[in-house]
DNA sequence: GTGACTTCTTTCATCGTTCCCCTATTTTGT
DNA sequence: ACAAAATAGGGGAACGATGAAAGAAGTCAC
């Protein structure tokens, strides 16, 4: 039961062991008869080069690290799913890491990618990373970045993410060419920039549509899920404010809203049209189904890994690739909570 | 910007390298002196081992593989989120990759850790696997294995589980004891054993309670989602069948029933009761609130990776753990669906 | 003074590949 | 026929860390 090593196959052949390595990888300079002997012998002792050697020799270990704030999430999900499937073909592993929203933990786990010499690192923040320090180091150290969805003005490295203000936009834009005159936003926590965008698309598409902005109709759900839909739609109604159309962050807040309008009798879409964002499974199984904004997580977890995977072969050949941003489509989906 | 390694450090102290790295690990046969000298140069020069190195000594990367069905999902990424806190906790880092239910897949995956070298790998099948030659053959290399949810008893290691008979008896016979007589079951395509499983604790529990089974009531969905929920509603009421329950394989095919229902104007649950089984998100957001069976899905994760951490940690010492299997505790959600 | 012991440090061999730089041998050109 | 070039293969030093074993230096006892 010993391991079968380039010394192994050599030595059963007599020939040196840097002839197999050269076989093994068609080099030109072995002959065609010495190749097909190694590559008999290797395929009969069931060869596989000890990857742990390759690595220290080539400084490579075809392994990314990927930190997100939460792995149960559907966007969050759909992204690891599209950086998994590229970065298979590609032939590179991808290593997931989850920050729980939580900075200290998210700068560790930036430490411990880096300690393990991942090849490339993804990222998106955590709601609580403020400090950015963490990701210049790995730019510092020449270490391939790219962020998504949640990222960092303050970070010169590529990034992947969707227009939030303009989505945000489009839907408050739906709920208003359906007739809604007084729209109602729940949005998320301050911080991640993301919730700010959407908040200013929402609130731009009112002012240019003629209807007045009223600070009061906005919401804040701390964590955007169900729970935060549901009392944030029961203090609304215990505002006693009479609205006709809500913009909520996400498809669970506005999930949760709905529960609470059919609880009081009220009728979506025909008193209060309901818009979410994400267009998660959910949004599809709730009565009445929930017109939403799509958000391309596969897309984006793609596209991501194929700007690592370039930063990656340029760092290789040592050339230096400008940052460069990627934004990709959203678009609406109409379905039943709009008129 | 040259790499600092244990020689670097070595050179400036005017020390041999192993004295460095015995210093830098408290071996007892170093000086206090030199301990410290080591030490403060190491900080200084903000010195990280090069893991491939360490790799390639120790023959262990503290990398483990995780191979699933589907990361989109609300059970498996529940698992992914136990398997990762836990193995960060050990110091692991988890490689995912997903089978897409694909049997080659899974095969290729499997021998890509393998010839990775991670020091241990845990897996839930994919549903068309049928021959486990691969899995054994992680058996074979020694490599330490977990398999948790869909697995197979022709491979000998430690697995964790739920009883999917029991939870399905317990599901229908709380059916039953809400008084239903006549109760329609949405199972999985054959070839799960969860599928089977579930199908079996269903049938029991009518035989036990003076129910006669009727097979006529008992419809496949293939990919147990939303749209195969509501077909196989479609058509148990195209069907003609008069039901007074309904339990479903999935929370997803369960809402795709639901909602046929509603728009058939059949009360949930005063007409049809309907349980799920998994408890995700989506159970508590849909109306009527699904009842349904929780799934305790990052203690599935948490409970395999601990078993897969005992077995490295056994075999590091040469000792040889016999397999266990873990069952886990499902519970019955009552929620509005059921009566 | 010499043997026996500590205590600290170094030497050396490894892990398994890779790759630069040689040496033979054969082929080609003129 | 002989220099130049192409072809085939080997030697051996890395890569960076580890650990068994040997060496050096000092301490102590008798």
């Amino acid at each position: 039961m010993k391991e079968v090593t380039l010394k192994q196959i050599a030595e059963n052949l007599g020939i040196s062991i840097t002839t197999v390595s050269k076989a093994l990888k068609d080099y030109k300079d072995v002959s065609k008869a010495t190749k097909a002997a190694v590559k008999a012998e290797a395929k009969r002792l069931n060869f596989t080069p000890n990857s742990f050697a390759v690595n220290l020799r080539t400084k490579e270990s075809k392994t990314v690290g990927l930190i997100i704030p939460e792995v149960v999430h559907h966007f969050f999900s759909s992204v690891i799913n599209g950086i998994i499937d590229k970065a298979e073909k590609k032939g590179y592993l991808v290593i997931i890491l989850q920050s729980n929203e939580s900075y200290k933990l998210e700068k560790k786990q930036v430490e411990l990618l880096i300690s393990k010499r991942v090849d490339g690192i993804m990222i998106s923040m955590a709601n609580t990373t403020v400090d950015v320090g963490h990701l210049n180091h790995i730019r510092d150290l020449k270490i391939p970045l790219v962020m998504f969805d949640k990222i960092s003005k303050l970070v010169a490295c590529s990034k992947v993410i969707i227009n939030d203000r303009m989505a945000a936009y489009e839907a408050t834009k739906h709920l208003i060419d359906s007739g809604c005159k007084r729209i109602a936003h729940f949005r998320g926590a301050l911080l991640p920039q993301n919730s700010i965008d959407r908040f200013l698309g929402y609130k731009k598409a009112l002012e240019d549509h003629g209807l007045t902005f009223d600070p009061a109709l906005v919401y804040i759900c701390e964590n955007v899920d169900y729970d935060n839909g549901r009392s944030a739609a029961l203090q609304l109604i215990a505002d006693g404010h009479k609205i006709d159309g809500l913009f909520a962050i996400t498809d669970m807040a506005a999930a949760g809203a709905i529960t609470v309008f059919k609880e009081r009798n009220i009728n979506v879409p025909d008193d209060i049209s309901v818009m979410g964002f994400s267009n998660w499974f959910l949004s599809q199984a709730i009565t009445p189904a929930l017109s939403t904004v799509d958000q391309p997580g596969y897309e984006m977890g793609k596209k991501s890994f194929k700007l690592l995977y370039k930063e990656m072969r340029a760092k290789r050949e040592d050339r230096y690739l400008e940052p460069v941003i990627r934004v990709l489509e959203t678009k609406i989906i109409k379905r039943q909570s709009t008129k």
